[in-house]
Order: C-alpha cells, then sequence, then structure tokens
DNA sequence: CGCTTGCATGGGAAA
DNA sequence: TTCCCATGCAAGCGC
C-alpha cells in the first residue's frame, strides 16, 4: 500500500513505557500489552523495559481487574479503582496513567505525559490517527527526525506513521500482517493467550472499540479529542459516560442501521471477527458487553432477543462453536447485572443437543458451578440471587412454588424454587435438587447450565463436568473467576493424562474426575472468586503433587509442636517456600542424600538435605561441593545410578498418579495417606536397593520427608489444631464414625465366628506362630508367601476397592490362634507413627538426621509393635534397581491398605494399629 | 439417631 | 460499606 505522502515506513514498534522508549525494528523486540489506551486497544510494551502490564492494572466496567487505586497523573489524587471506571471517576490516558474527574475538566485542551507532564495537544488526527508514544518526544521530534517509524497498537494493527513532520497518522489493515505478524508469533511463542489474527474481519482495533472506530468517523470531527466530547446526543445523556455506554450509542446506531433493535449482538457478529473476539474477550467485555448493552438498554428493548435467531452474542459460533466461552445472558430483568461468573458458557453444539431437531430455540440463562453444599445431601441448590429474580418465576413467599425443569435427555426434574429471608434480602434456592443430582452424577465443581426453550419458555438445565479446557483465552476470565476452570487448570495436567472430554451431558472418566473434583474442591469453593490471567493460569497447570514437590518449609522457619490426639505436629508460622524440585535418595547405609539438576549442563549434583533452592540452579551454585561447582565436573553418579534414579523417581511418581486416579471419592477419603504407606513401601525398598527415592509428600510447613498426617494432607495452610478432647463437629464426627464402624466389626465378627468355626482346623494349621508377621523381614514377605498370605493379600485387595473390611483384622488371626492356644491379650494400641517406624525406618532415620523430632520415638513407647519388629534388613547392594522397583510395586497393595487402615485409626487413636499393621503386613 | 428445615454467620466480592 | 452466598447449626420430626 503505498504511503500517504510517499513515505515509504520503517516498521518499527516503539515501547509505549515513557520511562523505556525502546524501539524495535522488524521485530527484534519481545512485545506485550501494556495498559489500556482511553481510544481502545492496549499500549504496547517491550521486554526491556521490564514492565509488567500488572503494574497498569486498571479495573474495567466489569470489575474483572482491580488493583486498587491509581493516582491521577496530573495532580496526583488518588483514585480508587473498581467502580470508580463506571463512575467516570477518571479517564484513561493512552501514555498510561490516569486523569481523575477534575484535571479532565481542565484538559480538553492538553495532552499529558505519563510523567504528568502536559503538553499542548498533539495533532490533528484523520479518523482512526491515534498516537502511541511518548508525545513529548513526538512533539521535540528527536526520536523521529531521523527515521519514520510505525508504531504498533498489538491489538489494533494500526500503524501510527511518524514522518518526518512528526505527524502521525494511522494506516489501517495494512502492513498489519506484517507487523501483526510479529505480534502473533510472540504472543503464542508467550503462550499467554492464542490468539489467530488472521482474518481480522475488521482491523483489530476495531475488535477492541468494534463500534467506536467506525462512529467516530461519522460522529467524531476530526481530531483527536476526547472520546467524552464525541458522545452522541441521542444516547448520551449524562455527562460522565463509561465506554460501554459510548459502544451502546454505537450498537444502538448500527441496529437502526438495518439490524433489529433487538440484537445488539446480532450486530456484533457480522463486525466482530470471532477469534479475536475470543482472544480479547475481556477487553471486549469491557468496552462493548452485549449484555451491558442489554442491560443498559434494556428500556430500548421490546423484545428478548432469540438465541436460535443469532440474537445472542456468540463470538465463537462462525469458526469455533466448539470453544467455550462464557455469554452474557441475553437477557435478564433482575435489577442486578449478572456477574459474568454466571455466565452461561454453552457452546453451540450444546445448545443444538438440547433443542435437537426442533425449531426451538435456547436461550442460555446463567449457569452455577456447584458448591459443595449445593451437590451434598442437603438437596439445595444455592441460586443466585440476580439469576433467580432475573429468570426463574417472581416468588413472593418463602415458600416459593414448585418449579419444572427439564434436562438435556428430556427428563423433567421437579424443584421447589424458594427463597430464605438472610439480611434483609433473599437467599434464592432449588430444593429437591438431590434425584437430579444423583442421576447426573453431579458433583462439587461441576457446571449447571440454565436455559430457557423458546417458544414456551420451559427451563432446561444442563450440566458440565469439571474438566480441562483447551488454551485459555481472555475472554474467559469470567470463567476462571467463576473457580470451575481455575480447578480445572490446576488439575490439567491430569486431566489431559486421562484424556477427558468435556461433553455436555457425557460422562467422561468418572473415577478420576471425581478424584480431581474431590481434590479440587477445596481450591475451587475458596478460589470461586480468584481472578486470573490467562497466564497465571497458564503457570498453575500444576498437579497438587507436583506443587507440594516445589513447596518447602522456609529456610529460617522454626517449627513449633502441637500435640493432636496425643501425636505431635510442626506448625510453621511462615508461609512455604517455592523451591526447585530434587530428588532424595537413601543408600543402604541409611544416610540420605538430595539430588538437584544443574539448569545448564543438566548434571545432578549432590547437596546437603535441609538445603532448598529456589528456581534456577546451576552448578557454580553448588558451594557445598567444591568438586562439583562447575558445569565441567563430572558427575557423581555413573549413568547407570542415575538412570535407576530417575527411573524410580518418574516410576514412583506415575504410580502414584496412577494409582490417585482409579481411586473414587470415598476412598479418597481414606487414602489421603497414600504417601505414608507409599514412604512405607519405599522405606522397604531403600533397604534393598542401593540408593533409592525416598518419597514424601510434601506438607508446604513441614521437612522434606516428613510423613506425619499434616504432611499428607494438602497445603491448605491450616493445620490441625485439635485436641483430643475437642468436640468440634469434625472431631465429634469422626468420633461417631468410627464407634459406628467398630459396631459393625464386632457384629460381622461376631456373625463370622460361627461361619468360620468350621474352618478353624485348618487355619491352625496354616497358623504360623506369634509375632511372625511382625517379625518377618520384606524380602521373605516377597518370597515365602504361603497361600495364607494370598488369602490375606486377597483381602488387602478387598480394601483397596475401598471397602473396609474390618473383619480382616489380625485379631481374628489371634483369635484363631486362640483356638488352639492361650488366649492372647489383645495388643496394646499402637500409634500411626508406631507404623511409620516399622515400616518406614529410612524416613525415621532422615528426620533424625535432620533434627527433626521423632514421632515414632514419641509413641513407640506405647506401642508393643514397635517393641517387637526388629530393624528392617539391609538387603544386599547388588540387587538391581529393576528389582527394588518390582519389589515396590508387589508391595502397594499393602501401601494401600495401609493408608485405609491407618486412615480409619486416625479416627480413634485406641483402634488396633498395630495389629493393622500385622494384617497389612501378613 | 439421622434427616430435614429454616435461619444465622462470616468471608469475600462488588459497589 | 454493602450484600451475596457457602456453610454451619440448632430445632423439629420421623424412624
Amino acid at each position: 500500500m503505498a504511503m500517504p505522502g510517499g513515505v515509504a515506513p520503517v516498521v518499527a514498534m516503539r515501547c509505549t513505557n515513557p520511562a523505556c522508549g525502546a524501539t524495535a525494528t522488524g521485530g527484534g523486540g519481545d512485545w506485550r500489552k501494556g495498559w489500556p489506551l482511553r481510544s481502545g486497544g492496549f499500549a504496547l510494551l517491550c521486554d526491556k523495559c521490564g514492565l509488567a502490564y500488572e503494574q497498569f492494572v486498571f479495573c474495567d466496567i466489569f470489575h474483572q481487574k482491580e488493583s486498587g487505586w491509581r493516582d491521577c497523573s496530573f495532580c496526583g489524587k488518588r483514585l480508587h479503582c473498581g467502580c470508580v471506571a463506571s463512575k467516570n471517576s477518571y479517564d484513561l490516558l493512552d501514555s498510561g496513567g490516569v486523569q481523575c474527574v477534575t484535571c479532565m475538566k481542565n484538559s480538553t485542551a492538553h495532552s499529558v505525559t505519563a510523567s504528568g507532564q502536559v503538553v499542548p495537544k498533539l495533532f490533528p488526527c484523520q479518523n482512526n490517527l491515534r498516537f502511541f508514544g511518548k508525545s513529548d518526544e513526538l512533539l521535540s521530534g528527536r526520536k523521529f527526525e531521523q527515521s519514520p517509524s510505525l508504531m504498533l497498537d498489538p491489538r489494533n494493527e494500526d500503524i501510527a506513521i511518524v514522518n518526518k513532520s512528526n505527524h502521525p497518522f494511522m494506516v489501517k489493515g495494512i502492513e498489519a500482517g506484517q507487523s501483526s505478524s510479529i505480534l502473533r508469533q510472540k504472543e503464542i511463542e508467550n503462550g499467554a493467550r492464542q490468539i489467530k489474527w488472521e482474518q481480522p474481519t475488521l482491523s483489530i482495533g476495531d475488535m477492541g472499540r468494534p463500534f467506536l472506530t467506525r462512529s467516530q468517523s461519522a460522529l467524531e470531527p476530526p481530531q483527536y479529542t476526547r472520546r467524552d466530547d464525541n458522545k452522541d446526543p441521542t444516547t448520551d445523556s449524562t455527562t460522565s459516560e463509561s465506554i460501554s455506554e459510548a459502544c451502546l450509542s454505537m450498537s444502538l446506531g448500527i441496529a437502526h442501521n438495518g439490524n433489529r433493535m433487538e440484537a445488539t449482538s446480532t450486530v456484533e457478529r457480522p463486525i466482530l471477527s470471532p477469534t479475536t473476539a475470543i482472544a480479547e474477550g475481556r477487553e471486549l467485555t469491557t468496552t462493548l458487553s452485549p449484555f451491558q448493552h442489554a442491560q443498559r438498554a434494556r428500556h430500548f428493548l421490546t423484545r428478548p432477543p432469540r438465541v436460535g435467531e443469532g440474537a445472542v452474542f456468540d463470538p465463537t459460533k462462525d469458526i469455533f462453536p466448539h470453544l467455550r466461552v462464557a455469554r452474557p445472558p441475553a437477557e435478564g430483568r433482575g435489577r442486578n447485572q449478572l456477574l459474568p461468573r454466571y455466565w452461561p458458557r454453552i457452546t453451540d453444539q450444546e445448545l443444538q443437543q438440547i433443542s435437537g431437531d426442533s425449531n426451538s430455540t435456547i436461550v442460555p440463562l446463567f449457569e452455577k458451578v456447584l458448591s459443595a453444599s449445593d451437590a451434598g445431601r442437603i438437596g439445595r441448590l444455592v441460586l443466585p440471587k440476580a439469576c433467580a429474580e432475573a429468570y426463574f418465576p417472581p416468588i413472593s413467599q418463602p415458600e416459593g412454588r414448585p418449579l419444572t425443569i427439564q434436562d438435556a435427555r428430556g427428563k423433567e426434574w421437579h424443584f421447589q424454587f424458594r427463597f430464605w429471608p438472610n439480611n434483609n434480602s433473599r437467599m434464592y434456592v432449588l430444593e429437591g435438587v438431590t434425584p437430579c443430582i444423583q442421576s447426573l452424577q453431579l458433583q462439587a465443581g461441576d457446571t449447571v447450565t440454565f436455559s430457557r426453550i423458546e417458544p414456551g419458555g420451559k427451563l432446561v438445565m444442563g450440566f458440565r463436568k469439571a474438566t480441562n479446557t483447551v488454551s485459555l483465552p481472555d475472554s474467559q476470565i469470567s470463567a476462571i473467576a467463576n473457580g470451575s476452570l481455575l480447578s480445572e487448570t490446576l488439575f490439567s495436567t491430569a486431566n489431559e493424562n486421562l484424556g477427558v472430554a468435556d461433553k455436555f451431558g457425557s460422562r467422561p472418566d468418572e473415577g478420576s474426575l471425581q478424584f480431581l473434583q474431590k481434590r479440587s474442591r477445596n481450591i475451587g469453593s475458596k478460589s470461586r472468586r480468584f481472578l486470573m490471567d490467562a497466564e497465571d493460569a497458564m503457570e498453575l497447570k500444576l498437579t497438587w503433587e507436583e506443587a507440594q514437590e516445589l513447596l518447602r518449609p522456609a529456610p529460617t522457619a522454626k517449627p513449633t509442636i502441637v500435640m493432636i490426639e496425643d501425636y505431635e505436629f510442626e506448625e510453621y508460622d511462615e508461609p512455604p517456600v517455592f523451591a526447585k524440585r530434587s530428588i532424595f535418595t537413601i543408600r543402604a547405609t541409611g544416610e540420605q542424600d538430595q539430588w538437584i539438576q544443574c539448569d545448564d549442563c543438566s548434571k545432578w549434583r549432590r547437596l546437603p538435605l535441609t538445603i532448598i533452592v529456589a528456581s534456577k540452579w546451576t552448578c557454580t551454585d553448588n558451594s557445598w561441593d567444591p568438586k562439583s561447582c562447575s558445569c565441567s565436573a563430572p558427575e557423581e553418579l555413573t549413568p547407570k545410578e542415575l538412570q535407576s534414579v530417575l527411573q524410580q523417581y518418574e516410576e514412583m511418581r506415575r504410580r502414584k498418579g496412577s494409582y490417585g486416579l482409579k481411586l473414587n471419592v470415598a476412598e479418597m477419603d481414606a487414602s489421603s495417606l497414600d504417601a505414608l504407606a507409599t514412604a512405607a513401601v519405599f522405606g522397604d525398598v531403600g533397604n534393598q536397593g542401593t540408593a533409592s527415592v525416598a518419597t514424601t509428600t510434601k506438607h508446604p510447613r513441614h521437612r522434606p520427608g516428613c510423613t506425619c498426617i499434616v504432611c499428607i494432607q494438602p497445603p491448605s495452610g491450616k493445620g490441625p489444631k485439635h485436641n483430643p478432647a475437642c468436640t468440634c463437629n469434625v472431631c465429634m464426627t469422626v468420633r461417631r464414625r468410627f464407634k459406628t464402624l467398630m459396631m459393625r466389626k464386632k457384629q460381622r465378627q461376631s456373625e463370622r465366628e460361627e461361619a468360620e468355626a468350621s474352618k478353624k482346623i485348618a487355619w491352625v494349621n496354616r497358623d504360623e506362630p506369634e509375632g511372625s508377621n511382625l517379625s518377618r523381614s520384606p524380602q521373605t514377605l516377597d518370597t515365602t508367601r504361603d497361600s495364607s498370605d494370598v488369602t490375606m493379600l486377597d483381602k488387602v485387595a478387598d480394601m483397596n476397592k475401598g471397602h473396609i473390611d474390618l473383619n480382616f483384622h489380625p485379631a481374628a488371626r489371634d483369635d484363631h490362634q486362640g483356638q488352639h492356644g492361650a488366649p492372647q491379650a489383645r495388643p496394646p494400641p499402637a500409634s500411626m507413627m508406631g507404623l511409620l517406624e516399622v515400616a518406614n525406618r529410612p524416613l525415621d532415620n532422615y528426620m533424625k538426621q535432620n533434627g527433626l523430632t521423632s514421632l515414632a520415638g514419641e509413641q513407640a513407647g506405647g506401642s508393643s509393635s514397635t517393641a517387637t519388629v526388629p530393624p528392617a534388613p539391609v538387603e544386599s547392594e547388588e540387587r538391581t534397581s529393576n528389582e527394588v522397583r518390582v519389589a515396590s510395586v508387589e508391595r502397594e497393595p499393602e501401601a494401600m491398605a495401609v493408608d485405609e487402615a491407618v486412615g480409619d485409626n486416625q479416627q480413634d487413636k485406641g483402634v488396633d494399629d498395630a495389629a493393622v499393621l500385622d494384617s497389612v503386613r501378613a
């Protein structure tokens, strides 16, 4: 395209940060989106200046992002962020910063630099004329005298050309391909968003301010003036117009141009590039939310929009019908506008599935992520007040009215729609949802969507299992905010491994999802309103296991010992720190090492156990071993050893992951102690191998290797602080459950005693001398299992299925022994840490080495089992790693049994831990 | 004793 | 500061 004035532009991008001003030609820089420009689009920042966008985070119309406050660039007045945007308490400045309302009145003839320097208004501007950069420099011309530059707004693809006369002018749609490709590449490289710029129906800048530019053409004088100065008098009745209102006027204006009034969003479809709308959805909702249009324009509208006719804003429909984008509800009569987290995210495919082949159309109303109480047995689903009042029949009495809602399969569910008076307000609930929830197998974290079929107005509900999503465009910020996606993101890795599909009404891998949802519940519910950037979400693509591997107690943290149910726990006041992943190994001597990989040469170096290394570590940081403080130094481990260690490490992680994923929710309750059992397993392994991987699930407040109950629970940040006499609900429930279990156990045992009376002799013949179980060495266990062992293992397998067979108890064997000998006194109750001492010698060694209080030792006095257990033998070092691995695999069911058994044991210290261990190790 | 029901409470998001 | 809403909790009820 010929450039105006015949100037051959040099494509260059200039950092909009006045403090930086770096210019890159040809895309050599690394650019990112900066602060929003009042005229739409965003400033352009280079990586050189290192200016994070978050530093300029501001509140948009929907308050999706807040940073608390900003200072007026003129007077320094502190402007509190948030609602001030919609109240027009400040105005955005293209050079960054904001301008308070007072200064706005005085600044019509000014422009301003970010530093607060007031400069005269820059230049007469034609349509779409825009300036990015330091206005003072532009005026002085010192930067642009020598070479004309193009400054590109990454969103707008509008190019401001500055020629020697310092008159920038905008060229739309040209060179954008070249320049935007740079940005596109950078965006993709950064992984922040998968933005596709290929199909700009209009320029991207128009996407960000879809109607502004076009209307500016019609409405604005050819000047670079404040938006507020160019209000459409027919629609702007107030002196303080927000961006959205400006957009409203634009949309209506376009609606007048031939589209139906109702279809404010229909109007947008041909305007918006779907891909861009997705990518820039946040800005889209900021500047031009159809829902906001609907809200604001409600009094203009005479008919509700019809989804099936394309009335509902659906930026993905044309090209990405399968993408899930939060759609603002098409309508709403509620006084309050619907929060984005309730915006339905129904794909067209799902809409099609609901409506079937009929001519009916679906109006997505809202959705809600089920909370624990929603999905619980109580059968009440709390409805967002605004949604209930907007979309459900009005009710005046707390008793409410019956409501029939059809699910996607056509089945009708009858609920009671009612409310409770609550703080001079109402709390709306759907009662009787349990059958529906159970039928659809919904759980906390899943999402229920509510829609309406038109004509007829019948309510329909769909559901969506909490699952992973593909790339996370900004437009789904609202979805992130609603928590489900957060949890989805958090556990996306596991989900991806499972190949979980997200289908409307489908049933993806339920067991795994249950696991994930169970685990994500605590996070999701608490983080429901958390707000993250897509980048943050990317960063959080970790499983809990992975996250915990990176969490360590702060080096300076001193734990305080608290007693809970007679067990000692370490409590750290300081938050955990993120550490580089390391591998702990145990030698045959019991000595443990920490291995860490150099980020430069990838060699593994030995570190002291107590060292916590930050995210990046190289050999040169190895001040503990002068021989290995250089990348040129040879690796201490032989390749074979290294391979063995890494294999075990990966195997451990893999098996641990798959093990967890196989469990259902109920099992997970008990198996949260898997680390304990796994540690026990590998503790044996450690005795058998040359260098074994010491596994642990690290709680952020505890040291590596700690296997106490706190460590093996998610890092909630709040450790148990219950005392033995605690009468809180949890403790009472736990005790009650234990009591029930014990009663059932006794009942079953008495029943089975009769049934098994005929088998006594056979069992007697098979029984071994007292204490044989505990006195066995691990290798004996592996190699000399007799049939009774097999039987026991079968029972262990049953336990692994989630059924805690309380009859399977060494006490039963004792009973058998008692049949042919003197009745034996029941072993004194052992502690969980007694189990640990038996099964986890190396870890205990580790704890001692690290000066940790030996919980096992604390409990050993009262545990006969620990007293009778000989030290785990050290196996020959000739044993290969493969053998070690096999041994660990064989013992995995036992570990799982320990999970269950110990899990129950926690409920009451009186449980016969030693007996459980007997049975597990038998 | 367990379940249901109705209300209270408190954290946190929104205004 | 207001208000939403997830959840706790106690009273009532039925088995």
